[in-house]
DNA sequence: TGACTCATGTAAGGCGTTACATGATTTT
DNA sequence: AAAATCATGTAACGCCTTACATGAGTCA
């Protein structure tokens, strides 16, 4: 069985303040966005199973009349339960890692294209993690910000090991490349010595 | 659109080494499992397919008589195409980070439970990585090997960083519980004074 | 012989995404 | 008035896992 995690992560946020659908997939994309995803398709099933199940309920009405979502105190008993349940790991599916498992097939340098963009990418999460948490030292919820706070720490300590690796590993692939290892198949280039 | 890279995983397992696709499933599992997984019930509908495209083919036989699956080179040259297609990353999913962004609800010492999990799982990959790692100097396959050993490496940089990260969390869950939050709607535990 | 491992599949179903459809409200 | 954003859903489809079904060979 799967995940079935869309539930918490639909009543936490409810938990933090009462949002419509749109804002929940707001609030999720930017906010828990670096460790969890949430997609239309699940969001708005799952907010109609809820309202049935009176955990949250509808409250009037944001600027434009539509009502936002909030929790009932059932709902705020339920999130406590689903917290408490151990945590569904989905298996690991990497990538970058697969293609670079395979690299001899693809060369050296084209190995090295793949982890130098894993690192641009683990350099802009940092950056995008030094924001969130200016934002979050200036929120209000001064009780929940603490834990906000170790899930952006460790990004950042994700994060900068996948920089510390890529540069260990583009040093690694620029002496195979220089060895002279191209990619699968093509005879290695003949280093001409000076006379 | 989702991963699709089943392929390129099982095209490239039977790269190293042609195999039946049990021991395929054995091979990604105990050699890529650090960082990839698939299940029977992707492998045998993927080979089925692969062999009908002309890009494996069956062999004769394991001591059984059953038949091992090997690359054609229509096969070869598809898996450096898949290997030079751009990785897909599924969007992020982390359980341990979402109860820990709602963990006021759960309180300082579940939360710290969870964080312990996370890190004696930590402790346990590197030490599995280890392993792999010493298995992989001593393998005959010379030419794959410096790749082999740049993903486990990036799984040991993973690990390290959340222990590292953990330790940090634990100290700062410490202070918390010792500041008296309990978990959400609890008092806070009067701390008597010395006099 | 019975239990275990190796081996190959199929079926059902859950999870989740993308694309489509629709309309109100706000901004330019 | 047009464009952009807010808002709510549905439908189709793909991926993937789990469980089931089956049988051959191996070892105690």
């Amino acid at each position: 069985m799967r995940a079935r995690q869309t539930r918490t992560a639909v009543l936490g946020a409810l938990s933090i303040q009462p949002m419509t659908g749109y804002a929940l997939r707001e609030a999720i994309r930017e906010t828990l966005g670096h460790f969890w995803s949430e997609s239309f398709g699940q969001i708005y099933p799952t907010l109609a199973e809820l309202e049935q199940e009176g955990l949250v309920e509808r409250r009037g009405g944001t600027r434009t009349g539509s009502s936002a979502f909030a929790l009932t105190s059932a709902g705020r008993a339920h999130l406590r339960t689903l917290l408490a349940e151990p945590p569904q790991a989905d298996p690991p599916r990497n990538g970058v890692l697969l293609r670079l498992f395979f690299g001899r097939a693809l060369g050296p340098e084209a190995c090295a294209e793949l982890v130098q963009d894993a690192r641009d990418r683990a350099e802009r999460q940092l950056a995008g993690l030094a924001t969130e948490r200016t934002d979050t030292d200036h929120t209000e919820h001064a009780d929940d910000s603490p834990y906000w706070l170790l899930t952006i720490s460790a990004g950042e300590h994700a994060a900068r090991a996948t920089i510390a690796w890529a540069d260990e590993a583009l040093a690694t692939l620029a002496t195979l490349a220089a060895d002279g290892h191209g990619h699968d198949g093509e005879p290695p280039t003949s280093t001409k010595e000076t006379p």
